[in-house]
DNA sequence: CTTAAACATGACGTTAACGTAACGTTTTAG
DNA sequence: CTAAAACGTTACGTTAACGTCATGTTTAAG
């Protein structure tokens, strides 16, 4: 409907508090917006998809700290060949990182598969 | 070489400090091993498997309460059926649980990739 | 216009997983 | 035997990511 929310709707559409939100500004991961001279604060469309962003990024384990070093790699758009080619070998960092996990992890299930194995042949010898 | 070793030694052996381990004694990560009266605690090798064991865990992104709540399942040896059906069950969810986090990564890993890739495309048009 | 709901700001509280300092024994190298 | 290294115990410190007041202002409903 608007074009600009405040805070409280911003919280709910995206499912985090207004603490979040406030936290998040402090660390310089969601850019604020006031207005007029009455102090609140005014939010666009975006900051719902950069919160949801934010909240990807940690549930595959990043801290704050790192999401902050990368989030304006998924929304900015550079303009400069510097700039496209330093997001692309971040990017492929962050490629090759979570190869990395999906490794580790899928060893992990193997052995869990293993373990599971040596119970079930236990299960039916006893 | 001995059989029994200091905590100096298990912790080098293990990879982790003193700390460390004492924090998982009093978690009840860890047993302990108290010997005669002089007031040190004597560990024995399997101490360390343990502690790789408890560290393989938390980089799968457990806490320390969910590894207290499973690390036994790893090294116990339960002899009565019922005990072993609730072993079983627990792992397959512990299963479970890591096939959801190896599908989330794997789709992070290729919208990545097509973030990569877009931004690939931008470069040689430019 | 009044009052409740929403918002702003500041500050103290909380949990996890140890780090680090302090201080007194025990073990060990020489 | 003596000094240094290792160990034990207690306790306060630290970082991350917010939660939870407290208090004052702004907006919105009736």
């Amino acid at each position: 409907m608007s074009e600009w929310m405040r805070i409280g709707e911003l919280a709910g559409r995206a499912g985090v508090t207004l603490r979040t939100i406030r936290h998040y500004e402090r660390l310089g991961l969601l850019p604020k917006g006031e207005r007029e001279g009455n102090g609140q604060h005014y939010y666009p469309e975006a900051s719902i998809a950069r919160l949801e962003k934010i909240d990807q990024l940690k549930r595959l384990g990043l801290t704050l700290e790192e999401v902050s070093g990368v989030i304006d790699l998924y929304f900015s758009d550079p303009s400069r060949r510097s700039a496209k080619r330093k997001v692309l070998s971040i990017l492929r960092q962050h490629l090759s990182q979570t190869d990395e996990k999906i490794t580790a992890l899928t060893k992990f299930r193997s052995d869990l598969q293993a373990h599971i194995d040596r119970f079930d042949q236990w299960l039916n010898d006893s």
